[in-house]
DNA sequence: GTGAAAGCGCTAACAA
DNA sequence: TTGTTAGCGCTTTCAC
C-alpha cells in the first residue's frame, strides 16, 4: 500500500559486500572477529541499503524476544502506573521492551491475558503486577519466569520471585496509630475479597484493633474496588449508616478510594479529619496534596517496580532462580492531615 | 533451567496425529476446510501435546506480528495513562498488543525509541502521543503506519494520521472566560516550547487576551514541563515577581502542573480563586477534585484514545490512508471553581 | 481434502 | 578469518 518499499535482508547485505551471511552476521551481533576490510565494507553495505536486522526472524533463531509481558489492573491507577513506569526503565536499561496488559480489575480478563501469554509465546518472561488469580493457576503450567508484585508469596514449585510489602503489618501501624488519636469508632473501606493483599489489610487493622479493647460492632467493613469512585460510594453508604455522635476513623485501603471516601465526605458537608477521619494506604505521588495530605502507609512504587525489574532479569539470567523466592520490602506510616 | 518442557510444535502435532503439517495448520488459522474426522484427530493431539502456536514463528511467516509499538512521555501522567489505556482497549479488540515506551519527556529518547521501532522492526504500526521529534524526523523513512496523538498535522507524504484538538481554541476560549471573571493581570505557564501544543495555547491564550485590549506586559509567560513539580516551582517564580495588587489569573498549561500551582498559592498562603486564579488544560479524571473543581479546558483523552486506536487499525487494513489525515475532535470549557 | 516442500530472515555449527 | 548450510516453527503454493 502506497510508498513501502522492500526491506533490505542480511542476503542483500552479504551479496553486496561480496561476503556470505555468516560473516555480516558475525559484525551484527559482534560475536566473532571479523578484520577490518570486511567489517567495513559490510558496514558501509548496510549503511547504502538501510540495512536493520529484521528483530522476528533472530527471535525465532535465538528462541528469545527481549520482550517482557507486564499485566496490570488499570494502568490509569497512579499506584500501577508508578510501578510500570520504574519497570520499564529498569527494563529497558537490558534492552527490554515492555507489552501491557490491563485487566481492568476482572480475574477472568487476568486470566485470559496470562493464558495468551504463557501458551503462545512472544514474550521471555512475565511480570504480574496485584494479580488476583488463584495460587493454583499461578501455580499451573507456565514455563515463563514470572515475577509477582504486590502480593504475598505462597509456596511454589515454579520459577517465581515474588516483590511485595507485608500489608498486615502496614495495616496493623495505621490501626495503632489511630488508636494514638483516640478514635472511638471506625469502618474499614476494603478492597475486594479476591485480592490477597486487601484481605491482609484487613484483618490487620481489625486484629490491631481488637488487640486494643475495640468491640467487633465498632468495627464496620465494607468492600470495594480500588478506585476513586467505589470509595465515593463505599463512603456515601458508611455516611448513611453511621451517625456520627462518637470519633470515627475510616481506613480506606488504598489512597485513590481514600481520595474518593474524603470527596464524599466533604458532598455530606463534614469535614476531615474534624467530623471523621480517613486513611489510606499506599501512598501515591499525589497523596501528600490530598484534602492537605493524606495519612497513610507508605508502599514504596518506585522500589516495587524495580526491584520486579531486576528480579525478571536475573531470572531470565538464569540467577536467583529459587523457586517461591520473596523479597519483602519496607513499608512505614505516613502521618499527615487526614486523621 | 529448572524444570522448563519443550513446547511442542507443529510437526509434533502432526506426527502424532498423521498427517501433514500443512494439514494442522490449516486447522489452526481455518483457512481451508478440514475434514471433521482429520479435525477432531488433530484438536485432541494438541491437547494432548499442550500444544500452542509458536507466535513468533508465525510474524515471521506472515510478516505481521499484532503488536503496535506506543511511545508516551509518561505513563505516569494521569493524561496519557489515559489514553494509553483506550487505545489498549481499542486495539485490544483486533488480538493487537501494545508495547509500551516512555521518553520521560525528551525528545533524544523519543527519536532513539522511534528509530528504534522503525528499522527493528517487531511492531506493525506505531502510536506516537503528544511527540516532540521535529516534523522532518516525522515525515523521515519510516515503512509503518503511524497515528500522531495530541499534535496538530501537518504536511506529510506519509501514512500518517493525526488525533488532536484545536488548543490555539481552547486557549482562547479559557482567555475569554478569565475575561468574562473581570481578571486584570494574566500569567501564563505554559509548555516547553518543543511542544507545538504547548505553542498554539500560549498563543491562542496571549492573542485571544491582546485582541481584548489587554497589555503584553499584564501577560507574563514563563515555560515548563508538564508536570506537578514544574508547576509548583512555575508558580513559585512568578509569585515572586508578581505583586497581588490587581486581580491576576494564572492560565497553566495542563491540569497536573496547575494542581502543583495551585498547591504553589496555597504553600504562600494563598486561596484560590480568591486571592488568585488559577486554569488548567486537559480536564483529568481528577480535575473534578482538585481545589474542589479545576476550571479547565476538556481534552478528551478517551475519544482521543479510541479514535487513534481505530485510526491505527484502519491504517493496519489498508483503509483511511490519506497522509496526513487529520482527525480533529472539540474541546470545550469547563468552568468549576479555580477561577 | 490432503500432503510435500519451499522459504520467511536470521544464527551457529561445522568445514575450509 | 570466512563460507556453507541446516534449521528455528510456521504458512502456503502447488501437486495429487
Amino acid at each position: 500500500v502506497g510508498g513501502y518499499f522492500l526491506r533490505a535482508t542480511i542476503r542483500d547485505v552479504a551479496k553486496l559486500a561480496n561476503v556470505s551471511t555468516a560473516t555480516v552476521s558475525n559484525v551484527i551481533t559482534e560475536s566473532k572477529f571479523v578484520s577490518d576490510e570486511l567489517r567495513a565494507k559490510i558496514l558501509e553495505s548496510m549503511r547504502i541499503l538501510g540495512y536493520e536486522p529484521n528483530i522476528v526472524a533472530r527471535s525465532l533463531k535465538i528462541n528469545k524476544t527481549f520482550r517482557i509481558g507486564v499485566i496490570v489492573p488499570d494502568i490509569t491507577n497512579p499506584f500501577f502506573s508508578e510501578i510500570v513506569k520504574q519497570i520499564e526503565t529498569t527494563i529497558d536499561a537490558a534492552k527490554y521492551q515492555l507489552i501491557l496488559c490491563n485487566s481492568d480489575y476482572q480475574v477472568e480478563t487476568e486470566v485470559k491475558i496470562y493464558n495468551s501469554f504463557i501458551m503462545g509465546g512472544g514474550v521471555d518472561a512475565l511480570i504480574l503486577v496485584a494479580p488476583r488469580m488463584t495460587e493454583q493457576q499461578l501455580d499451573g503450567d507456565s514455563r515463563l519466569p514470572t515475577v509477582v508484585v504486590d502480593r504475598p508469596a505462597f509456596k511454589t514449585s515454579k520459577e517465581i520471585v515474588f516483590v511485595y510489602t507485608d500489608n498486615y503489618v502496614g495495616a496493623s501501624m495505621m490501626a495503632s496509630h489511630l488508636l494514638s488519636k483516640d478514635y472511638l469508632r471506625f469502618a474499614c473501606i476494603a478492597g475486594p475479597e479476591s485480592v490477597p493483599n486487601a484481605n491482609m489489610r484487613f484483618t490487620g487493622f481489625r486484629d490491631r484493633l481488637m488487640q486494643a479493647g475495640v468491640e467487633k460492632d465498632d468495627i464496620k467493613v465494607i468492600r470495594c474496588e480500588f478506585s476513586f469512585d467505589e470509595g465515593y460510594k463505599a463512603m456515601t453508604e458508611i455516611l448513611e449508616d453511621f451517625n456520627l455522635t462518637e470519633r470515627t476513623a475510616v481506613f480506606v485501603s488504598s489512597d485513590i478510594a481514600a481520595w474518593g471516601a474524603i470527596e464524599a465526605a466533604h458532598a455530606k458537608g463534614l469535614e476531615v479529619p474534624k467530623d471523621i477521619g480517613v486513611a489510606g494506604y499506599d501512598n501515591i505521588y499525589f497523596a501528600n496534596f490530598i484534602n492537605q495530605g493524606l495519612t497513610t502507609i507508605e508502599n514504596p512504587t518506585k522500589l516495587m517496580g524495580e526491584q520486579a525489574g531486576h528480579a525478571i532479569l536475573d531470572l531470565l539470567n538464569g540467577k536467583g532462580a529459587v523457586p517461591g523466592h520473596a523479597i519483602i520490602l519496607d513499608s512505614s506510616l505516613i502521618v499527615r492531615k487526614t486523621v
